[in-house]
This record gives C-alpha cells, sequence and structure tokens, in this order.
DNA sequence: ATTCAATAGGTAAGTAAGTATCGATACGGA
DNA sequence: TCCGTATCGATACTTACTTACCTATTGAAT
C-alpha cells in the first residue's frame, strides 16, 4: 500500500508532532482556528515544506491559500499519538529523577498514567510522592498482572537497571522508557526508549569544545 | 580536506560515542586490553561494520584479527567528546528536574560541572542542594561574567524557559541545555539542545498504541 | 612454511530524511 | 469577473546515514 497515511512515519517526523500539537493547542487556546505551513514554519524554526510533509502523517488535509483547521489538526494528532487512550505505567527508582517523573501531573494530559512507583529502599517503601504509592520490588510483577500495565519507567542508578528490566520483561511488561545510562538486554518483542542524557552531553560539549578550541575554522567555514 | 579526521562526525555516531565510553570503561576495569568491533557490537547490539565506522573517527586504529586497544579508545573518546576539559555550567529551576541534575555527581567525571543553581522561589533561594547554592536568579549575569560561564541548562517550567532563555543569552552564555518542553528562541549563533520528554513520549506511545491496536496488521507485515 | 579464519579499512551501494520545484486551488483585490 | 498571490499536494532532487562488499593484514593451526 501506497498511501500516505499506509506508509510509516519517519522517526523524525514522529519526533516533531508533539512539538506542533503543544503549538497548536496554544493557538487553540488563542482562540486561532487556522494555520498556514508557513506560520507554523516560522514560529518553530523549520522550513514550511518540513512543517508540510510532517503534517500529511495526520491525514489532514489543508486547504490552499488558507491552511490546516487547528482543533483538526490537534485531535489528529493527538489520535496519531495514541494519546487519547490512557497509557498506565509503573515506574521503579523512586529517587530524584523519579520523584520528578512523578510530579509530571502533565504526562497524563497525554495519555501516560503512572499508577505506581518502586524502589528497594526501606525508607521510601510505603511513602506517597505525589500520590502515588511507593511499593518493594517484589510486589512489581503482581501489580502488572493485575492492571494489566504495558509500560515500565526506569529512573534507577545504572548498576540496577538491567536487575529491574528483567523483571520487568518477566512480569510481561511490553515497553520500557529506560532513564539509566545503559543498554538493556532484552528480548526482541520489547519496545525500549532510552533517555540518554550522556549522549546529548556528548553532542553538547562536543560542540563547546569546538567552538573554544577551533574559533578560526568555524569563522572560516562561515566566509 | 578528506581525511577521516578532517571529516565532521554524523550526529548518530556522535551520540553513540558515549555507549561505546561506557561499555569500553566497564570492559578496562575488568581487565580486558583489547576488544573487537564484533564484540562491541554483539554486547552493544549493533551491526560491527557501523561500530568500526563510529570508532574511525576517534582515530584509532585497529589491528586486524585482534582489535582494537581499550585503553587508547577510551581515551581517544573523552579527548573527542571535549571531556578531558571542564565545562562549568549553571543551572536554573531547582525543582524535581534541577535537583536531579544537580544529585548526577557522575557528570562531573564527563565535563561537565554545575556551579551553581538559581531559581525565583524565595523558600529554595539561599539553600544548597548537593553542595551547589540556590541563588537568586538576578545574580545570575553576574555569576556568568564573574566565571566565565559559557553552558546553561534548563530544568524550569515550560512557562518561564523563554524567559530565562532571553535572560542566559543577555548574560553571554553560549550553550543551552534545554529540558523544557518549548523551542527557545535564541540567536543563530547559541546552541541549544533539547530534551524532549514528549518527544519520546510520543514515538513510545505510538509504537504502543500500534501494538495494541493493530496486531493483525503487524503480524502480517512480518509474514 | 603454508594455509585458514578473523578482523580492520576503504569503497560502493542502498535507504532514509530533508529540501526544492512545479502545477493546482482558493481567496482577495482590481 | 479576472488576476495576482499565498498556499497546498505531489514529485523530483540532494544530502546524510547505514549497510554491504571487497581487499589487505595478522595471528593461529597444520
Amino acid at each position: 500500500m501506497k498511501g500516505i497515511s499506509g506508509l510509516s512515519i519517519p522517526e523524525p517526523s514522529l519526533r516533531r508532532l508533539p512539538q506542533y500539537h503543544h503549538y497548536l493547542a496554544e493557538l487553540q487556546s488563542r482562540g486561532v482556528s487556522l494555520v498556514s505551513c508557513s506560520t507554523i514554519g516560522r514560529d518553530l524554526k523549520y522550513i514550511p515544506v518540513q512543517v508540510r510533509k510532517d503534517l500529511q502523517f495526520t491525514g489532514i488535509i489543508g486547504k490552499p491559500k488558507v491552511g490546516y483547521s487547528v482543533a483538526e489538526l490537534v485531535l489528529a494528532i493527538e489520535a496519531f499519538l495514541g494519546w487519547n487512550s490512557v497509557n498506565e505505567a509503573l515506574l521503579v527508582g523512586a529517587g530524584n529523577l523519579g520523584t520528578a517523573m512523578l510530579g509530571h501531573e502533565r504526562f497524563s494530559r497525554f495519555g501516560l498514567q503512572v499508577v505506581a512507583a518502586f524502589d528497594v529502599d526501606p525508607s521510601k517503601i510505603g511513602q506517597y510522592i505525589y500520590g502515588k504509592a511507593v511499593l518493594p520490588l517484589d510486589e512489581m510483577a503482581d501489580l502488572v498482572q493485575r492492571m494489566n500495565i504495558h509500560l515500565g519507567i526506569i529512573t534507577t542508578p545504572a548498576e540496577v537497571a538491567q536487575t529491574v528490566a528483567d523483571e520487568m520483561v518477566k512480569a510481561g511488561i511490553q515497553a520500557i522508557w529506560n532513564f539509566a545510562p545503559v543498554k538493556l538486554n532484552v528480548p526482541e518483542y520489547m519496545i525500549v526508549h532510552n533517555e540518554d542524557l550522556y549522549s546529548s552531553l556528548a553532542s553538547l560539549s562536543c560542540k563547546l569544545a569546538k567552538r573554544f578550541r577551533a574559533p578560526l575554522q568555524e569563522n572560516l567555514r562561515l566566509n
């Protein structure tokens, strides 16, 4: 099948959709009902063609000289990203980062509902963080099965991340959002997303190093 | 110039380097001194060719039938990423996420030294988080100039991120590591890295949605 | 000493993503 | 009503990244 809706979306486009969504929701709240690719592109710093291509994956068609319906786009993006149906998730590692994630109440508006946290630290177990109970790790499998949870979030130190992942796999979790800086070893069928800060830091410090070590080369390239 | 060292590294390769570094440092600590692309690839789930390509950017050459010197690679990657020289940074937004970042003592081993935090919340100002002072935001420019800081980390709510970014630009910051889910509007010369959780969440929930809504299609595609 | 297997390195081909261009369409103004 | 312009959608092109392939080198086994 060759239709645009049958074509799977490129990862980069997919990752831009939330930006569009955020921007469009903002427009909508200001009462704007129509928007063109040129406008979006100007505000979000993309060229209009790219915006148009990205938006085509939502299936929404625009009108020449007019643009797209903001409301239609917002709904279409939400539907596309699965933000209408709720994904219940659990989180392991109630440290600083885990706490930050639990406090991110905005996630629930985007289909992510963290139902409980797990940890091994006895001082944390039994407490409530932003209304979510912190439970002992060995009760995880039970919860997964009772509530039919598909998504696990790992915010533990790197050292224990693999062990936690193994537990998740055993419990029947299907997808892992991993904030620990390790490549998890899991079965093929698992969906894993690594949120590797060191990757970003690398890219960043490399660019910084370039700028402050070889400014001449940079300047030459600009001429 | 056409030598591999003159060629600028592709972003994806750059972002894989920290993974290699982590893996190689682990090997090194276990006393392993030589390693081949095949081995790395097996453990990190990349095909050997890609590993070889990535490692070529470090300038280290390996020996056929033997592999690379682990120690050489580790040093070369650190040098390449600028992890030898320290980048001093400041952080704005001492909430949960900011606290998590301040507590990440491991950053200092990778050339990132957060020297202070800033916030507007009077209850936080004057406190110390993991040994870093929390200062009032209007003292930021002063610190930037006194300590010649180049990097700013934004861990504020989305609503104020742009304002903070403007302040950073005015103060003379060159690069921003942005954890707020907004596209920052800054001058062309600025280096900006967005750590957009919603992007990742989008990608993740889209895949989850696909799996649990259209399992038949997925199965068909596999046949 | 010779042969075999593993591995690096370089080149080329293939795939995916981003960008430019062109014709079609719809609104606004002459 | 007609014309100009902004915009969309589709196609073609370019660039960037990945993967495959081929050759050379090295160490080990016979």
